[in-house]
This record gives structure tokens, sequence and C-alpha cells, in this order.
DNA sequence: CCAGGTTATCGTCAGGGTGACGACAAAGAT
DNA sequence: ATCTTTGTCGTCACCCTGACGATAACCTGG
């Protein structure tokens, strides 16, 4: 009954939204199979842990464990066709992770737990979704996947916090919308919206200035964790 | 790396509205572990097949192939806990299946393809939630993600009229939801709002009668899977 | 055959949410 | 000092929805 084993292996997704495009963070891959392809990170889960203990130590391991505050992580779906990985029987667990603009980090991120962990990079999803290929197993798939998840609940959900630092503008906040869903949005009418959402925004005393233009409130993640009536995309 | 294997199955979430009630189909467990409990039908992924392979035969098995046509399948989630079957490691994908009332089967059902396999019945997933710990594993767990997938679908997606017969009326359709959201809607906002969205409901040519009252048009599914704006359950 | 009950469906109306956009405030730039 | 840029408030029309009246078309029982 039970002779058919898998190997199972957790595939991260982790997004961020770096100069107005949302980012995927990719590894070289430095062994077979896919040598030398880039590949979304992810690894087999150990003896001892549950699928979700695999996800948040492999992105530990990936961006110094940095998130768990403002971060955010998800199970996104499972992928086994039979013949996707050329080793054998692999079944791997997606995962959504959505992180903050770490802009002090440069584009190539080392991990500091293992350095012998292949160099991860941020990549813009746009080119990556338009022409697929470039990714190894079947990662274009779960990549697309991810996108398409983290669109869906920008809409009915306050994560799109998650993709911003601690302390953020409203501007910052419409940033993170529209570098995901490929648009632009009225400030005026997005700042209605998401200060009148009850739980989106905890306003802060501060205000933030050094820019150009009028100085903007300073907010901070509400406990809110869905946002009703939803904002929804245009179609 | 790849020495910690697992065995990876396949269990659904088969849900139907069953007179007025959101009912799932379980079987009764006839080997250990969990022997004599009722658990979620499930089975162990073959060599050859991926994951929607395996959901579809069992669905077939259990149904006696009357899905296809009308029905919906999807994959859920996957469940990996260490200790959530005491054979061994074992990874679980849920998928959720719904499908129409067939009210010409009784509440228990067995399988024309396998005689041997255990006879599944129909149970309103009401008490299941309210009162876990009957069902074997963690499929408490996979019921209730389940259960609130199906009811987050119905809001933004057409899938109520993969819960009703290929002919149906708009009664029939708000029945569906009323089951499994249990609440109620008013009759006259609920028909506005399906006739009126693209693509959701196809008018025939024919009336219903036979019932009390006046006769009711029939439609047949639409092409769209989506539905907007969606119809938001009360909170 | 007709009254009454039942169900389907159309119509009306007020209120909330949103898109489109004007107006002003408050900073830096020249 | 003026211009430009950006943030925020306000206004208005429109659409959708909830609440509900009204009518149509059937069945049932006197």
């Amino acid at each position: 009954m039970r002779g058919n084993l898998f190997a199972v292996a957790v595939d991260l997704v982790v997004l961020t939204v770096r100069r107005a495009e949302l980012c995927v963070l990719l590894v070289e891959r430095g062994a077979p199979p896919y040598a030398g392809t880039t590949a979304l990170p992810g690894g087999f889960v150990r003896p001892d842990e549950d699928l979700a203990d695999t996800a948040t130590r492999e992105l530990a391991e990936l961006t110094g464990a940095a998130t768990g505050a403002t971060g955010h992580l998800e199970q996104l779906a499972s992928y086994a066709a039979p013949d996707r990985d050329p080793r054998g029987r692999v079944l791997s667990v997606g995962y959504l992770a959505m992180l903050p603009d770490m802009t002090d980090l440069p584009d190539l991120v080392r991990s500091p737990a293992d350095p012998d962990a292949p160099t991860a990079a941020w990549r813009p999803v746009g080119p990556l979704l338009e022409s697929p290929g470039e990714l190894a197993f079947d990662h274009d798939r779960i990549l697309a996947d991810g996108v398409e998840r983290a669109r869906a609940k920008l809409e009915y959900s306050t994560l799109a916090a998650s993709l911003c630092p601690p302390e953020f503008t409203v501007t910052d906040l419409r940033n993170v919308y529209e570098a995901v869903w490929c648009t632009t949005i009225d400030p005026r009418n997005f700042s209605r919206k998401v200060t009148s959402a009850e739980g989106f925004l905890e306003p802060t005393a501060a205000l933030v200035t050094g820019g150009r233009g009028r100085p903007a409130q300073l907010f901070r993640r509400g406990t809110a964790t869905a946002l009703h009536p939803p904002m929804l995309r245009q179609r």
C-alpha cells in the first residue's frame, strides 16, 4: 500500500516590492539537476518538521530571520507531477512569503546562517511571468500561482502592510498595491479607502519629512486582517 | 539529502447540499489505524499519477464517475505534521469536490467500481464542525478548511452552480447559498443579483412546474467562472 | 368555480461605497 | 518670492445593495 514513497520539499515564493517593482527571491542552483539555472529557494522537509517549520527555517536561512514581526508566510499549493524532478518522485509544497522592502540589503543576499548556501538575488517578476522557461523544475508555475495569490489577497485582506516597513505612509502602501497589481490608483480615493477601513492603519504621532512635497502621516499596521468591503482590482 | 521519505495520500472533502443542508461524504475505516471510526475518503498516490489524477480517480470510485460534467474539484492544502499518522510519515493533500445533490442516490453510497471499498455516507457538516473529534487523523481540520474554502468561493465565483443539477431554478441556487452559508437570503435581491450577473445563468426555454406556487424559469450554468462584483456574506 | 395560500419575479426607494475630480495645505526647488 | 511637488480633505454622480411593496401564476380545499 505504501510502497510508493516521495521526497517532500518546500519551495518558497518570497515576494517584496523594490523600486516600485514586485520582485521574487531566486537562487542559482549549484548542484544537479538544473545546475547553473535559477530556481526558487527550497529544501527538503526534515524528519521532525511540519511543513510550516521547514518554510520558516528556510526563510530564516535566506533572509537572516528578519521576518517574523512584519512578514507573512502561508502555504500555496503542492506539486507532484511524476516527471517534475529527474531524480525521482519529489512532491514540492509551495509557500508564499511577503516581506517588507529591505532596501538596506543589496540585490544579492548571502545567507548569514549558511555560508555554503547559494546566493539569493531579487528579480522582478514581470519578465519571469511573461516569458516563462527560465526557472528550474516547474518553478515557473509555482511562481505564477504565488503571484496570483498575492494579487488576489491584496483585494480582501490587509496583507499589503506586510510588504511595507513597520512604519509607512499611505503613499508607501499605495505603491505596494500599484506594484503588485501593475496599475495606477487614484491617491485620494486610495487614501480615503485605507484610512477609513477599520483596523487597517494605526496613526502614529510622527510625520515623515525630507522628501519633496507636503510631509505625510506615518502609520503602523492595524489589528485587522480582513478588508471589508474589499478593494477590487480593475478587470 | 533525500533519506526522509513520505507516503503521499489524497484525502477528499466531497460536499453537496442535501435536504437544505451542506453534507460531506465520509467513510467508515475498516483497517487500522483508526479502524471503526469515520474519516474522509482518500488513498495513496500511485507511481504514475499526479495529485489531480489521484483525486479524480478516487472521486470516480466513490460516486461512480457521475461527476465530470457538473462537478468541481480543486486542491485545498497539504498536511504533514510529523505525528499525524501513527504508521509513519504521511503527507496528505486535501482536495475539495463539490457535486450536485444526487437525491436519487441513497444516503449510503456503495462504490460500483470497487465493492470492497468502504461504504460512504453523506453527513451534515454542521455538527462535525461544531464538535470536532469524531474524524480520524487530522480530518477535522481538513474538513474545516474545505468548508471554509467552499464558503469563500461562493462569494466571488459561480461555483454554487456546481452544487446544482444541470438545470435548476434561481430558488435551487439560492438554497445552495443558504445551506453553505447557514443564512437566509432575500429571494428578490438574490434573483436580481444572479440573473443580472453576466454569464452566471443561461436561460432555458422550459419552466419547471408541479410544485406549489408560480412556475419558475429553468437555467443552465453560464460560461463565467468569476462573479463580479462578488456577493458578500454578512459578517 | 372560486377563495386562499404559495412561490416567482418585477419595481421602488433610500443609503453606502466608489470613481472622477476640484481645492487647498505644506513642504522643497529655483 | 514663486513654482513645483506631494499629501489630504471635499464634492458630486453613479452603481450596487438591502429592505420591502406589488403583482403574476400556479396548487389546494371548500
